[in-house]
DNA sequence: GTTTGAATGAAACGAACGTATGAGTCAAAC
DNA sequence: GTTTGACTCATACGTTCGTTTCATTCAAAC
């Protein structure tokens, strides 16, 4: 237990950290610090800073991806196209949906998320596995299928897209807080706002070349 | 003449390096080693790093602010209400303009721009003048004329949204090089592609409540 | 009771960082 | 010819960083 729990405990500090302030902002000094860990912990139990960044996205982006995955599959269960609007919802939901999660903890989670999308250093590219590919390819598939004429450079610019609009609230977070405009407009808000945003996006014709 | 190639020399080189490994993940050496300048000179031309930053970042965001500018005053100019179509391009085209004006040096000054709005650091987030605040506010005032029927928050989140996706690129950028699909979709298509989505998405009916 | 091995703790290492200092350079002003 | 002031240079300072080392703790196995 006692192991299982520092482990935790550096997971969740590294989580929170790096979520806000980003990789080379959070020291692996402030991590322990908060985890209530020695500084020496992080080099036993994850090998190495970068390490640790791996391991606690992985933690984060793993059941997004498996709920992504059983999203796709439950709709094409029901009908080989779906449509737009139900494959956006699939896709862009559960990223949402983990934010909702925890009371308060999982809010950090999807920032976590768009911080490694977006953070520059290079550490924070290196540990994308295989099983988010695949997601995103078949996701690709689904889509070229409902949007028939899209080239396929257009269909992936759009699908980046995507993942940029659910970024959208992290960089609010970045910025001082917007007067006038409650800044936690509720992860129940944003996820319908994003998802009548994005399908709207994504249904537009094809750009004439 | 010596003095102001010193300084611009600095500013090209922190243009190119912050906008590539973002402000924390790039040293005032590796800055002046680039530009072939000396590690002092930073701290004569500029005063600090942080400084440095918030000068590269107007020298890069003036021009395309005075554009968003100038596009919306020349829409207004026309026609009180302009419809979303026009606004999203005199709003976004900008952004995709700056990429294409230098040779290969503008291709970064998109990136620096987002790197500015998605970097954790706190220096990051200093520097923003009223000028910005100014024209993001008119454009607001001007889409929510053409969008009656969405609430302020929403189309708060739209706007934000607007800015995300001109973050696409950057997004790409940082990722391996896709297999299969030309990383530099030139910076023409990009445009286009953007504005479809955009001028679809922010057209979309309010998301009821 | 002793041994074992995982886990923690305090301290230190070398490297890189932002910044500061003071001497040196050089064209223009006088 | 001298002085001035803007500029460049080599160098050093103090801090913080990621990582390593080694002694210590402590429950379980023997």
């Amino acid at each position: 237990m006692a192991t299982t729990d520092t482990r935790t405990q550096i997971l969740d500090a590294a989580e929170h950290l790096f979520a806000e302030h980003g990789y080379r902002g959070t020291s692996v000094r402030a991590i322990t610090k908060l985890a209530g860990a020695n500084l020496a912990a992080v080099g036993y139990h994850f090998g190495s800073k970068a390490e640790l960044m791996a391991a606690a996205a992985r933690r984060v982006i793993e059941p997004i991806n498996a709920a992504q995955c059983a999203g796709l599959d439950k709709l094409l269960a029901r009908t080989p196209d779906p449509p737009v609007g139900e494959l956006v919802e699939a896709f862009a939901g559960p990223l949402f949906d983990e934010m909702r999660a925890g009371d308060e903890g999982g809010a950090r989670t999807s920032r976590l998320i768009v911080t490694i999308l977006s953070d520059p250093a290079e550490e924070a590219r290196s540990w994308t596995g295989p099983a988010e590919d695949s997601v995103r390819e078949r996701y690709l598939a689904a889509f070229a299928r409902a949007l028939p004429g899209l080239s396929p450079q257009e269909l992936r610019f759009r699908m980046r897209g995507i993942l940029a609009v659910t970024a959208v609230d992290r960089l609010e977070v970045h910025q001082q807080p917007s007067p006038g405009c409650a800044s936690p407009v509720a992860g129940e808000a944003a996820r319908r706002w994003a998802i009548t945003f994005l399908t709207a996006a994504m249904s537009a014709p094809p750009t004439r070349t």
